[in-house]
DNA sequence: CTGTTAGCGCATTCAT
DNA sequence: ATGAATGCGCTAACAG
């Protein structure tokens, strides 16, 4: 049923029935009264390509993460989604799987035309390689974009951030104001812009505290096989708390932890990061902190939606949301 | 920049241009040569909008989920999402938030032109009160849709399904065979269609193997606030072996049998569903039906790309994707 | 108050 | 081999 199809139907011109759905008071209220029971009874729906193409826009927004197996991730895209809904916009996610090339493919498809604005949170390949061409090229062509959580400041657009930096300050504190003595740092993931700033919490914090001699850096490559790394660490170091910068990380180190007989938290306290779903029904649970994801998520599309509206490309805002320390048995007794 | 664009920047008209990028016979080598070359040039890009009006296909495809914190449903995303790329398809997700009212308002959307064809889980509420209006609206604007996992066999559409039945028969036999005496079954969301099926996969395993004594259901309403109820359960009736419908559930028993210092698997055995993370990543790791959820989702968008292929709305397949037993710590010894 | 017309960007049929 | 003309469904400026 189209607007062609209606108009014919009711024996008026095709712009008066337009006119009449859109309740221009260009027309009378009983012509309008008319149309609206014809479309209803009809079911008219406006296509929605057409007016796009008239329009020259989608309301669609596009969403670029690396990882949608990632509790953190799928947590900003809900908050993306919900009040991207909440607004009149669609969503279509692409997922880069933490490379760079598909990354690129991505942007490619949602550059030509398909979207008004991009949410975007850099692959691990990306912050890697430090290549941003693709993004530069939808910049240019005039499609706003805004950073979340992995970003780089070398690109200039909005950016929604976690405040990594305190959260790991604050509970880095924490660890040496409980009495921890024998302080280790756990990384995974060094090349992410968002380990780096936890990394530097951590260290800042030891400095301004005095702390001179905490334990070497528990240094994972591959997550996946780190039990025996973290088995041999626990042994030959005996810290009393572990900060970790990622949450499988924590979940890791915690059942280490239970094989080895070690209690949590009296002889080992732990605090991980993303507070997720495995942070929360661990046993024992894990402290975590909790970067408020699908605060971010409604953060970036607000501001995404701003700058759609003001047609404007050159916003270089940074948002901040602050991240709170959730305490849980591994560091409650 | 457009064809138009481009054709005046050539001389020659907006159709030379068209033919040219479309490699139409009809074209001159030398002209498509200039042409192409002019186009990477001015880095031209199709209007998505304009070709889907035109071709009266938007190459996009339309999911709603129940829920995008569900581990199950974001891995059959994963395989929707793989597989439609592949294909040259879009995907655009809903998210119903297991309510009926969104739901209705998520194929609104999707049914004014924006997708080919759609993809759906349905919510629990939509099960619970069995209204499917708005899909058997959807199906007669001639939209394709495809079924998975929580489905109904009114909709007369095709269908993905887990081998929920077989599975569950499986586990319990395993349970059986391996010497379990005081079998239990633990529910939750009965009023899912998948769960009613596990549940009879379990009872007529049973009767099978002529076991007559197992204990009354573990039957949970809220999982958030289920701990206390687990925990006189595991006190009256002292399971040596319990089945559940869902992971989030088995995670909840085995967190309880850790604080009750219950043994498992040697005092309990359990088995759970879906196997994601937390079955993988807990301590003691937990034994899992796997549904082959990214299958699932591969199977689903082929099913609907070969539909809308052929103008297929009347299709009534179903299809069934296996399920594997993982064994994990909280089956073997 | 209603209708005619043009145009969004593209593909395609039909002339030339 | 190339181009003019038409239309996908819609909105809106302009004319009546």
């Amino acid at each position: 049923m189209t607007l062609k199809e209606l108009s014919k139907l009711l024996g008026v011109s095709i712009s008066t029935v337009s006119k009449s759905l859109n309740n221009s008071p260009e027309i009378s209220e009983t012509t309008k009264q008319k149309v609206l029971n014809a479309a209803k009874e009809f079911n008219y729906r406006p296509n929605y390509l057409a007016k796009s193409l008239k329009a020259r826009e989608t309301k669609t927004i596009g969403v670029i993460i690396p990882d949608v197996l990632n509790y953190f991730f799928v947590k900003v895209l809900v908050g993306i989604e919900f009040e991207a809904r909440k607004q009149g916009y669609k969503v279509v996610t692409c997922i880069s799987s933490e490379k760079l090339s598909t990354e690129i493919e991505n942007i490619k498809l949602l550059t030509n035309g398909s979207v008004d604005g991009i949410i975007i949170s850099l692959s691990r390949e990306t912050q890697t390689e430090k290549n941003y061409n693709h993004l530069f090229f939808a910049l240019n062509s005039k499609i706003p974009i805004v950073q979340f959580d992995r970003v780089s400041h070398e690109i200039n657009c909005d950016k929604v951030l976690c405040d990594d930096y305190n959260a790991s300050q604050k509970a880095t504190e924490y660890l040496i104001n409980n009495g921890c003595k024998s302080l280790s740092l756990a990384l995974v993931n060094m090349d992410l812009s968002v380990v780096k700033l936890r990394a530097k919490g951590f260290w800042d914090t030891l400095q301004k505290s005095n702390f001179i001699n905490s334990n070497p850096v528990l240094t994972i490559d591959n997550i996946v096989n780190s039990e025996e790394q973290i088995v041999a660490y626990l042994r030959d170091y005996k810290p009393d708390a572990i900060f970790c910068v990622d949450e499988l990380l924590s979940v890791k180190i915690v059942k280490v932890a239970n094989k080895l007989n070690i209690k949590i938290p009296k002889q080992l306290k732990i605090i991980g990061f993303s507070n997720g779903q495995l942070s929360e029904e661990y046993y024992p649970s894990i402290s975590s902190i909790d970067l408020h994801a699908k605060k971010i998520g409604e953060e970036s599309i607000s501001q995404l939606i701003s700058n759609i509206k003001g047609a404007n490309v050159n916003s270089n805002k940074i948002i901040v949301v602050p991240a709170s320390l959730v305490h849980r048995s591994s560091t409650n007794l």
